[in-house]
DNA sequence: CCCTGGTCCCAACTT
DNA sequence: GGGACCAGGG
């Protein structure tokens, strides 16, 4: 019997297309990763393709990860060799590290090398675009309040997806302003150039512009690969198109997977057209519609189909599930933000008591339009002793303390990466302020070079004071120190008059010539394919032990650095190097975090803080020097790590194990809940206020909220906060009911709290209505308010002066839970949400997730703010927030 | 040059 | 609730 047996005609007809294109429309939960994950196992098992001919391309590295597990699976011992399955912007940096050079164009001037991008370019981040685009409108003086740096991003962004360049925006732009941002747009792309340095949507254009005008590269990845698969179809944007088409070459062996009811990414370029163009490129293509959804009852099923069906731009499909019946969708009206959370936080709590005996497959989510959204859900979840997981937000590499870590990476591998030499030349402070900064960004400019390549001329120049020239050196010396760490160099410093006699040329061919700086690779073999694309997993393993942190001896893994030094044309740089010799050869990315930690002092300078706060930095700091750890035990190089580092996505970071998940809706694409909480459906953030005046942009909200509402299995609770506040301290705001919820049919919801469901339009005005800024009001029962009465601060008075309930509805949610049979008996719940872990006791013993078991030494202060000090055998004293170092009894 | 504290102005989603 | 920026004292 065949694994294929397992599949629905539908199914089996999609994994059996595999010759010529195919388009598979698939509905929400109609098993579409399932379909994939089986076309490629049966091309591999029945067609005879070698995996390694087969390109999967999918959003986010999660999925690519699941997906390449899932294939193992089913036909994990057939060969070494693996499929690639990787996420479209990971794939276009290993084809530019590979390839970029190819695209560079010879030099006007005799002599001078190559222009364009090389191998060891960086990758910029948004806030590295940010400080862009600042300095570029400071400099030309446009820095003014009508054009922010945040709308110019955006707009070049927009004309990048669009596939549009700098003079093409200017001749569209019919007003001066849009001529400004055609000029800084021109700008931006030279700074960048300059700095070595690609944004997120260079990546996928320059590569797109390599496959395109180098014929060599693309018929190598012609040759390369049979089979091209692309995930999320419905959210491609133009560039990713053209790729696919390029990468399909004659063979036209493509298959594109999508749901054009998900779309939720046009803001990100994501076209519509896609789909729609896919049958006009590929007129042979094959239409593959999968209908059955295997995931949510039919009430769920029926409630989200309803939604979407008020789109106009849609396709449309009948959608249908053999779970006959189900629980009715759950709609609870919170009098505010704070509410609305514990109530999010009680139903869980229940769910989670009540399916204990139950036992698999026990999982909830909260998900919200916004991320600011999720500190109140945290807020409720803490206060119920539950432990959630949050996914998205800020993000471990938006830490100020990995950011300059990583950005002293950055300048080590590129030191024209001025954006990064920026931010840590100066950190920890060492005496280069202001005016000389600004000294050398002038010099830069009048000479063309990088700041890198500025900060030399300025020192060789000797315009500058003597002080500032010496801290200057040091940090030159600690960079050009790391750079020969890498390369392996084991030259001794030279003597000052002529390490200040820099030629890069030479010095690279020193480098080249000393034989140290090829690293030995372990591979199959100088041109096999298999080395440049290894599955693509990116998650990296912050949860290490912490003792791991100090058990790399000065031992040299399997760490490889780049085949070949490239020094790029304006950075002088030297190969000398004293005291930090590295036998065997090159430094690996966690030697070399660590050096820099260690140079610059900078975990000792948050040791002298001694605030929990700086505590928490270090740990930090640890964590990363594991993840530079496993990078190096996993044969990675430098570029590979902060490649790494830039390309996680918020996604990434789910964790399928965890029992409670609170995410923005679209973080949550993909992923399936027993139970979810929608949260927010108000008008003005669910349709967001931003959307509101286009049509279009309002259908794309409900395809977000048929995307949320789909996530679920069996259970689906709507919300919605009558009042809420905007930033923390503002008056609250009398709120109106999402649109979306008057779209779902009556009969399939079930009212949860006592207020009544409004009939449509009788709702709360839509004016702003100053709400009692009476933080009582949080508690606030709600029972017998009539809600389209105005608001009478009075009876919220008399009402917050009654014992506090949490939300009034705790019978009608039993009963709701209770109506849900077997599933869910839910019993009364406790009068009182529980008061959190306190009281931690000086002798007491206590664990730490990090620290392990410790014995408490001293307690500060009191309630929500006490500290407790305590003392871990391996890890001596620390002084943690009692609030938030998840401490537990030992 | 460096650090601090106050004030402004904000916030949609994300590779 | 908080990040970015600036003024002013050390």
């Amino acid at each position: 019997m065949s694994f294929l047996d397992e599949l629905n005609p539908q199914q089996r007809e999609a994994v059996e297309a595999t010759d010529g294109p195919v388009l598979i429309l698939a509905g929400a939960g109609s098993g579409k990763t399932r379909v994939i994950t089986f076309r490629i196992a049966h091309l591999i098992e029945h067609v005879g393709a070698m995996p390694e001919s087969i390109l999967a391309m999918t959003f986010t590295n999660k999925a690519a990860g699941e997906m390449a597990e899932r294939v193992e699976k089913l036909v994990g011992g057939l060969s070494i060799a693996k499929p690639v399955i990787s996420t479209f912007h990971s794939f276009c940096v290993r084809v530019l590290r590979r390839d970029v050079e190819a695209l560079r164009t010879p030099s006007a001037v005799p002599g001078q090398p190559p222009i364009g991008l090389t191998k060891n370019f960086v990758i910029y981040d948004e806030s590295d675009q940010q400080q862009v685009v600042k300095g570029i409108m400071r400099r030309l003086g446009l820095d003014d309040k009508q054009l922010t740096p945040r709308n110019v991003l955006s707009r070049i962004s927009w004309a990048k997806n669009h596939m549009l360049d700098p003079q093409e925006i200017y001749l569209e732009s019919a007003d001066p302003r849009n001529e400004r941002i055609a000029h800084i747009y021109e700008e931006y792309r030279k700074e960048l150039r300059k700095a070595n340095a690609m944004d997120f949507d260079d990546l996928l254009l320059e590569a797109m512009r390599l496959l395109k005008s180098v014929t060599a590269v693309r018929e190598y990845y012609n040759r390369r690969f049979q089979y091209i698969l692309v995930d999320e179809y419905q959210d491609t944007n133009r560039p990713q198109y053209e790729l696919m088409r390029l990468l399909a070459g004659d063979r036209h062996n493509v298959c594109a997977v999508g749901d054009e009811d998900q779309s939720i990414y046009s803001w990100r370029g994501a076209d519509i057209r896609n789909i729609l163009e896919f049958e006009r490129d590929f007129p042979e293509a094959k239409i593959v519609r999968l209908e059955q959804n295997y995931r949510s009852t039919q009430n769920i099923l029926g409630a989200a189909s309803a939604v979407v069906a008020n789109n106009i731009r849609r396709k449309g499909k009948n959608l249908w599930t053999s779970r006959q019946g189900g629980a009715k969708i759950g709609y609870y009206e919170a009098p505010d933000g704070e509410n609305e959370a514990l109530f999010a936080a009680d139903t869980i709590n229940r769910y989670l008591q009540q399916a204990v005996e139950g036992g698999e497959n026990v999982r909830a989510a909260v998900l919200y339009r916004t991320n600011s959204q999720s500190r109140l859900f945290e807020e409720a979840m803490r206060r119920y002793q539950l432990k959630y997981h949050v996914v998205g937000g800020f993000s471990f590499y938006e830490r100020a303390e990995i950011k300059d870590m990583i950005s002293y990476l950055k300048v080590i591998q590129n030191p024209d990466d001025s954006i990064s030499l920026l931010r840590v030349v100066n950190t920890p402070a060492r005496g280069i302020g202001k005016t000389t900064i600004e000294t050398i960004e002038r010099l830069a400019l009048e000479t063309g070079l990088s700041l890198w390549g500025a900060i030399g001329e300025g020192i060789q120049r000797q315009l500058l004071a003597g002080r500032t020239v010496v801290a200057l050196k040091a940090f030159r010396d600690l960079i050009q120190d790391g750079r020969a760490m890498l390369a392996g160099t084991l030259v001794e410093r030279l003597d000052e008059s002529s390490a200040g006699n820099e030629d890069g040329a030479a010095d690279a061919a020193a480098l080249r010539s000393s034989g140290r700086t090829r690293a030995s690779v372990p591979t199959q073999g100088e041109e096999s394919p298999d080395t440049d694309f290894d599955p693509g997993n990116f998650s990296f393993d912050f949860g290490a032990s912490a003792d791991e942190v100090d058990a790399t001896g000065g031992e040299l893994g399997a760490g490889a650095i780049r085949d070949e030094i490239v020094v790029s044309a304006n950075t002088p740089d030297t190969d000398a190097v004293e005291g930090f010799r590295t036998p065997g050869g090159a430094a690996n990315t966690a030697e070399l975090l660590k050096f820099l930690i260690d140079r610059t002092g900078y975990i000792k300078l948050l040791e002298e803080e001694d605030t929990p706060e700086a505590f928490s930095r270090i740990e930090n700091l640890r964590e990363l020097v594991n993840a530079a750890m496993d990078s190096r035990d996993r044969g990675e190089t430098l570029d590979q790590f902060l490649d790494h580092a830039a390309l996680v996505s918020d996604a990434d970071q789910y964790d399928e194990q965890a029992q409670i998940t609170l995410m923005t809706l679209h973080a949550a694409k993909g992923l399936e809940f027993p139970l979810v909480i929608l949260a927010g459906l108000e008008e003005g953030l669910f349709p967001h206020s931003r959307t509101m005046l286009e049509p279009d942009s309002v259908e794309e909200e409900r395809r977000l909220c048929y995307v949320g509402m789909t996530r679920a299995m069996d259970t689906l609770v709507l919300s919605r906060a009558v009042y809420r506040r905007r930033y923390g301290t503002d008056m609250p705001e009398a709120s109106v009911p999402s649109r979306f919820l008057e779209e779902v049919p009556p009969q399939l919801v079930e009212e949860l709290g006592g207020s009544r469901r409004r009939s449509a339009g009788a709702g709360v005005s839509r004016a702003r209505v100053p709400a009692p800024h009476d933080h009582e009001t949080t508690h606030y029962s709600y029972e017998d308010e009539d809600q389209s009465a105005s608001w009478d601060p009075a009876r919220v008075k008399a009402k917050a002066a009654s014992p506090v309930r949490g939300y009034n509805s705790i019978d009608n949610i039993a009963e709701f839970f209770a109506s849900r049979g077997k599933k869910f008996n839910v019993p009364r719940m406790p009068v009182e949400p529980p008061t959190g872990r306190r009281g931690f006791r000086p002798g007491q013993r206590v664990k730490h997730p990090k620290y392990g078991e410790g014995t408490v030494y001293q307690r500060e202060g009191d309630g929500e703010d006490a500290k407790i000090t305590v003392q871990f055998p391996r890890f001596g004293l620390k002084k943690l927030m009692e609030k938030y170092a998840q401490l537990e009894k030992a």
